[in-house]
DNA sequence: CGCGACATGTAAGCAGTTACATGATTAT
DNA sequence: ATAATCATGTAACTGCTTACATGTCGCG
């Protein structure tokens, strides 16, 4: 499906920007919802620009460091829009360990599960709090079209993941712990 | 992190089955955490096998029908044990192509996002209501540790996510709609 | 007899992770 | 100096999907 590729051209269509940039965007903006490493990042620009997608400037500063500015061609702005304009089937859902070893339980002890469902609840409790701090940022809610409207709808979706996610987690616990 | 290998001898914990018994339950069961084809389930098998995890003895019918019935060892019974009870950190967010998608939302028109956000919240309504419809199965509340507790605490889980899911894509709508 | 479900496998390729590899810049 | 961060790349491997390939069984 090729989702990388636009997630690059998604970036590049707001500014231009180097690989090590792209990398570090998804440690950010996009860790709530894609993730990709350098080592797909690179060959990743490296094809879309054979394919005519984006194109490079390289940049040297008065050392000798080298960086390769990325720009997205109208090509690639028109292939981007085409993807994020059409409507796709919600997807499959996704895999989660935590979910299977649940499924698996009863060959566990309950005393033990005890123990793993209050570690992942304890986690997935911290994500949540740092979550809604990262929200004080907007100090108003954002309008839609405008440039900080998507961080904050996904931020306001990440949050509303965890809660499911500790509800679910807290009714475990309590059929482990009523009696 | 061999998880298939896991689920696999997770189910045959349970009693033993075929290869296409498993590929069935991946559709039913298992379909809200976990997923794989049968192109992936049969190598698999094969590998467990060369590891001593598991054993299979072939039935033949009276006609000339072949099918391979697999048992999880004693050695396969201790590693799936040890992996089951093992304290795992908490996974990295899911990949999330809608969530990508409304993170770029500022390059759709108004419009177009409404109806983009109405065919996904359609799809998770209906997908909602029918694992609630699931839910009368369990006439009880399965207790902790017996045969359906994981189905059932699996179940509930599935339900919190698609409502958490549905909030937010109501609370993306709200956005577009008001004024 | 034909269709859908049962049943098992392989091959090619894409997506993603881990590890290998190198070097520059900046802050302590 | 040295450690962290900036910056870019490749190689090997695992995980997973799509497509190819074959044959049986039960129902209508």
């Amino acid at each position: 499906m090729r989702t990388l590729k636009y997630v690059i051209l998604g970036l590049l269509m707001n500014k231009p920007m180097s690989g090590y940039d792209i990398y570090k965007e998804f440690e950010e903006a996009l860790v709530e919802f894609w993730s990709a490493k350098h080592s797909q990042i690179y060959p990743e620009l490296k094809k879309l620009v054979k394919e005519g997608l984006i194109e490079y400037e390289t940049q040297v500063t008065e050392g000798k460091m080298v960086k390769k500015l990325y720009t997205i061609t109208e090509e690639g702005k028109k292939d981007f829009i085409i993807w994020l304009n059409s409507d796709v089937p919600m997807e499959s859902t996704p895999k989660d360990v935590f979910r299977l070893r649940m499924y698996f339980s009863k060959n566990i002890s309950k005393e033990h599960m005890v123990e793993l469902l209050e570690s992942q609840l304890m986690q997935h409790r911290d994500r949540r709090q740092y979550l809604i701090k990262s929200t004080v940022k907007f100090e108003e809610k954002p309008q839609p079209g405008t440039d900080s409207f998507g961080d904050y709808i996904v931020l306001q979706g990440a949050i509303l993941r965890e809660k499911s996610y500790i509800d679910w987690l807290e009714l475990a616990l309590s059929y482990y712990k009523e009696r």
